[in-house]
Order: C-alpha cells, then structure tokens, then sequence
DNA sequence: AAAAGCATTGCATAATCTGGAAAATAACCT
DNA sequence: AGGTTATTTTCCAGATTATGCAATGCTTTT
C-alpha cells in the first residue's frame, strides 16, 4: 500500500499538503469558527496533526484564532486570497469600475454580488444620496428566497450550487410562514416565480427582506448564460420595482454591457 | 539539525505546508496566470516540487490551469474560500456582537454607526449604567463636523459619499461659528484636523455636540481601509478624550481587533 | 525539420511528518 | 476558592514521505 498505488486519491501531489486541504475545506464549510478537537473529529486527523497544520496556515494569515478562546477561523488572508481570484475575472473588474456610475445615475445605493458557498455574498457597496440599509456591509450574505438579489440568483444561477441553500430555506420559510408574504414555498411557486422574473428581466421586493426599503437585480450573464454576478438597486420608493421604470432601465442596461464578455476564443496564443 | 531549532521562520506548523503557502502567496501576487517556471523561480525552488505542490492545489480546486497551455492560476475553490472568510468577517455583525462587551469593560455608553445617506446613523446603542445621555436613539443622524462619531468618518471614509453633508455643514457653520468651537470651518482647517485625526487613531469632541459630553470614536476598517463603521465612547469625564486613557485604549483596540488586518500571506526567505 | 524550452514523472536518500502521550493551559463544577 | 475535567500545545522516536536530480514526453520556436 505504498508507492506506485495510483488506485485513487492520488494526484500527483503531496499527501501532506492534501491533507491539509482537506482540513481547510472542512473549516470552509462550517459557519462559524470551531475548535481543534471539532475540527480534528470531523476530519477523522489526530489533534496534534489538524494543529500543527493550523499553525502553518495562521503563519500564513489564511487561519486566525478567535479572540483568545482558541477557536479557530478562516482569516483574512483568506479574504485577500479570494479577492485575488475574484479579480482574475474580467467582469468583476468591469462592473466594479462601473458600479459608481450606475449608482450617481440612478441615484440609488448599488451593490454587486457573487454567489459563495453560503449564498449571495456582497462584494461591492456603492452608497447614495438615498435610503441607506443600516444592518449590512461588505461580505454580508442575503437570503435567496426573500431578497431581489437573491432571487435573480435563483433565476439565473446554475441549479446545483443552490440546492443546499434553497432547500434550507424553503425549510425554514414554511415554520415562519410570515417571512415571505409573497412565496409560498413550495416547488411549484418558486418554480413559476423564477419563469416570472426571467420574463421580466429582473428580480424585486418589496420590503420584504427589510421592511421599508425595495430593490430590484438583474444578473451579469456569462458566456453560457448563466449569472456570474448580480447587480441590485436600493431604494424607498415602490415606484421603482415598476416595469420600465428608470431605474429598472438603467439596471438592465447596465448588466447587459457587463454580460457576456467580448473576449475572443483565440487566446491561445 | 533543524529539529529544536526556534530560531526563525520556525511556525509550529509544518514545513512543506509554509513552503506551499508561500507559494500560493506568489500566485495571489501576479495578476494573473503564470508558468511553472516563472513560479518556480520566484519561490526559489525546484521545478518539481513547484509541479507537485501545484498538483495538490489543482485538485483542491484552489488553482487551475489555463487552457492546456500549462500556465496556472488561481481557481474557483480561491473564490469561494475567500468569500466563506468573507461572509464572517462581515463588520457589522460581529461588531454589534462584541459592543456590549467594550461597554461592560468600560464602563462607558457605547454606541454603533455606519454612514447612511443623512450622514453617521446610530445602529447600535449599549447603555452604561452611569450617565446619561440625552433624546437620542436608534436611527438618530450625528453631525460630521461636530461630533466625535462624525469626525471618525471624515477622516476614514471615503470622501465621495461625505461631500454633499460636508459642504451643507460647513455652509451652516458659517452661519452659527457658535456651534463649532474649535474647527473654523474652511477647507483648509478640515484637512488639518483629518490629519490630526488620523495620527491620533481617534477622535474626539469635548461637549460640542451635547454640552457637558465628551466622547470619543474610532474606525473599523474593511479591507480597503475605509471606515465600514464607527464605534465610540460616551463619558462624562474630559480625562477620557486625552491620548492614552484607559478609554482610548480600549476603544482602540476594540476597533483593531474588529477591523481587517491588512494582508501578506508571504514573507520572505 | 531540428532544436530548444518547458512541464511532467522516476527514483534513492534522508529529511520530514506522523501520532501517541506528556505537559501546559483553560474551563468547569461543587 | 479548590479540585477536576476537558481542552490545546509540545515532545519524541520511528518510518513514511517529501525532496532534488535527471530522464522523458510535449509543445513551441528558428
């Protein structure tokens, strides 16, 4: 059971270093911080190991140790680190220089948003002259069901990576009925809300996620017409939620320019 | 040889996992794709081991290879570990968790802002036992010019969100020089004291905004060093505003731990 | 077409990681 | 507070595992 076993698992790679892969996916999918025993129990390592590889990782800014109590959680090498990746993609550069824009145009407060492993995650935040969300900042992650972001994820994002999260909430939707005033959350709804908002070309609510406030998203499209990322509009006034209304205009424009990058096959070279 | 040996670089952790690091450090750093070799050379290490470390992360889904033609760069698995470590340094949140602490500690009435669209909005408010305060409340809008809160975003801010508050405020301190004792209101005399600001790491205005209050404020930093929030301190006491009280100190070091610790994943050697 | 550059893979050596257990530390309960 | 449990952290010998050199395929250049 040694050298040349290429039976599986094997990948060429350094068996230590896939381990320790292995330890940081688990930290990834936890919510949360978590201890080393936690941490060691659910990786089936012994504790010494899973702590000698969260040493190297807090060495390398990528893993810190919450306030003292010995937990121990994703840090912000971890947010630099994906922020780099994040930047490799054209259209993140693209639709964050021309965020600010959208936001003076319309008047409104802007956000971009991506879709991490917990849901729709805000990567940019451009305030306006407007009606200001004072619960939320940058890496805050809004729901699926009852926000227009998330909803225009729900439309146009590829299904599988969604399922874990729509299931949890339509879950959690059905105990707390009063959340989504608008959904039932059944299959067939949301399956006749998401034909809905891909006839419309845009996702909104009303005060739903936050009561006194509307938004309304549409996604930056890929090549395969699947959403890379959405842009949303806050606001106060329901006008705004309104078929062919300005803002609706201008948010529509503004991610088509940004949809389907004018990049040609042939990089090759 | 190198077995007790603390001398440097020793982590506790494990080597081959610094050096991996380190070399995806290097990766974060290009701006792009990049061969083995040019890698390999960065790192100062051997083209196989380069290939090998790479191997792993490849399968990891951290990085991957562009189009055949062998160059790597970071992956999709980047992306969503960095948004994971984003979505829990989310600023807000776990600032509005740990406020109650910094007022038990002390003994001060500590509040939470983030800017809105009429100015520094009060999100959260832990009351002191000792004194206090006055009509305000959830939602209230503070000053920027004449309170400590307020100073904390014009020095930390960015400016653009600021400007239209800023003018219509020193337009009316114009008018009514009574109300801002200490700040004459031009262009000029602003720069200087956001630069005082910045040098001390806070804020502070003695019974200017609410007679016979003093108070002090400090930034909590997103990762692109703008002011996500303000948190400050409420007293009565005038020994509370100078540098190196108790106050300030814990203001301060509330607010660093709650702010991103900018960065390198790498350092040399 | 030949050559040069580059990524990838074997292989023996020894350095490195491993994992059990002890030491240090923190948390807990009475 | 004291005593006790449950953590986290460090130590150590052994052997698995990473390492670096050199050889092999590929792709690209002249």
């Amino acid at each position: 059971m040694a050298r040349g076993d290429k039976g599986e698992g094997q990948t060429g790679g350094i068996q230590s270093l896939d381990a320790a892969l292995r330890l940081l996916g688990a930290m990834m999918e936890r919510r949360g911080p978590a201890s080393l025993s936690e941490l060691a129990r659910e990786c089936r390592m012994p504790p010494s190991k899973v702590h000698r590889y969260l040493a190297s990782f807090q060495h390398a800014g990528l893993v810190e140790q919450a306030g003292r109590s010995g937990k121990y959680d994703l840090g912000p090498g971890a947010v630099t680190l994906g922020l780099s990746a994040l930047a490799r993609h054209d259209f993140v550069n693209r639709a964050s220089d021309a965020l600010p824009d959208l936001c003076t145009e319309s008047g409104l407060t802007a956000l971009l948003s991506v879709w991490g492993n917990q849901g729709a995650t805000v990567i940019r935040w451009e305030r306006a002259a407007s009606p200001t969300v004072t619960s939320m900042g940058l890496g805050t992650t809004l729901p699926l069901l009852n926000s227009a972001t998330g909803r225009a994820f729900l439309a146009w994002a590829p299904p599988a990576p969604l399922r874990a999260i729509r299931e949890a909430e339509m879950r959690h939707a059905r105990k707390n009925p009063a959340i989504a005033s608008d959904l039932v959350p059944t299959q067939r709804d949301i399956d006749k809300l998401v034909e809905t908002i891909r006839a419309q070309g845009y996702a909104s609510v009303e005060g739903r996620f936050i009561p006194g406030l509307v938004a309304i998203a549409a996604p930056i499209l890929d090549w395969q017409g699947e959403a890379q990322a959405v842009a949303t509009l806050i606001g106060t006034d329901p006008i705004l939620v309104q078929p062919g209304s300005e803002a609706v205009t201008r948010l529509i424009a503004f991610c088509k320019e940004l949809s389907f990058a004018p990049m040609t096959m042939a990089d090759a070279k």
